[in-house]
DNA sequence: TCGTAGTTATGTACGTCCTTCATGGTAAGA
DNA sequence: TCTTACCATGAAGGACGTACATAACTACGA
């Protein structure tokens, strides 16, 4: 190994912005502790089960016209009588709208989901799950269900609540720091 | 709610074959239990939990021709002063081979890795990362470092060993299922 | 009432990841 | 030798996601 590098002034401006790092390190606190190796591979480690998580949903979506994010937001479609309009999907999903009026395009090709008007606000549409969509839901629970189970399987309760709510400890984390850095880029270049 | 629809036959032959659908039966063992939810919604958090890692990924490698995937390959590469092949890589990160020369096409126009001669097999190619690519390593670390300590704010080192833990358990079970099921196609229609 | 600022969905244009299939070059075992 | 298998890559395509611009519409203040 080569000696330690001092990290303590930026090795390269252009990667952050001053003020970017300082806001990450002051959300970060204490940074001169051992626990850095153990992030990094548990960020490696969500992205290997993600993959997996993609590749169960892919063999079981197979054909249907209906993968991923679609999925995510007839699973959430299912859940409304009314409909959901667009921003809040998108909102919801922690996505653009520009990319939910996509998905809501493909599902509406497959005849899954109809575009109906708000009746609240003429600027605004409301996607709703149609019969088919709901037969579609239907269908896939079954098999779903199976995959989810051979996913998890070894798991106890215990773990798989802990697991979850990790997981959502993090997208929280992630949630806030870009709140944060949004907030700070809107305003004056120095505080 | 309706009454209960009748699982036990397939609702949608199109969805998994049936021998797909046992071999996923039998590997999750018992189907009649409570767990399922929990399942369903450790699964959409471990998608929600991977969004936030690439969306602090993608804002610390802003700019820099470096990307997720390709990041992915570099990290390994530089644990290697030979250099690795193409397929080597592709097993390493559970994608396709062509995936992994298409990385290392931006990596090597960005100057990060260079391709080689294997002189051990004239068919293959290794990647080998260059000077200029681990000064890139270098100078990504500490941003990044500071990117996963502000993930993980608030979580212990227990925390983050059982995480850890559990998604590569998670992603040890889909390695498993798809091995049986690729086993299983390979083989006769009927056993 | 009018005007302005903000919101909503969407068109346009991109970039990235990942896949399957086909192909020419190469290794290795019959 | 010759047949089979493996290696990287060309070609083509699907899906996800982004930023920016725009037309329709709402809301609020003068």
């Amino acid at each position: 190994m080569k000696d330690v590098h001092n990290y303590d002034r930026d090795p390269d401006g252009s990667l952050y912005d001053p003020r970017v790092r300082a806001a990450m390190a002051d959300f970060a606190g204490d940074p001169a502790d051992p626990l850095t190796l153990l992030t990094f591979e548990a960020g490696a480690a969500v992205r290997t089960a993600y993959h997996s998580v993609e590749r169960m949903r892919a063999h079981g979506s197979q054909g249907r016209g209906v993968s991923a994010g679609a999925l995510d937001l007839l699973i959430r479609l299912n859940g409304s009588d009314a409909g959901i309009s667009i921003g809040d999907l998108a909102r919801a999903a922690g996505v653009s709208s520009r990319n939910v009026t996509g998905l809501v395009d493909t599902l509406e090709n497959d005849g899954l989901v109809r575009r109906v008007p708000d009746p609240g606000d003429r600027r605004s549409v409301l996607a709703r799950i149609t019969p088919a969509g709901r037969a579609w839901i239907e269908a896939f629970r079954e098999p779903s269900r199976l995959a989810m189970r051979a996913m998890f399987q070894g798991f106890s309760a215990e773990e798989l609540v802990v697991f979850r709510d990790l997981c959502l400890r993090m997208a929280a984390n992630q949630h806030h720091l870009a709140d944060r850095l949004s907030h700070l880029s809107q305003n004056g270049e120095q505080p």
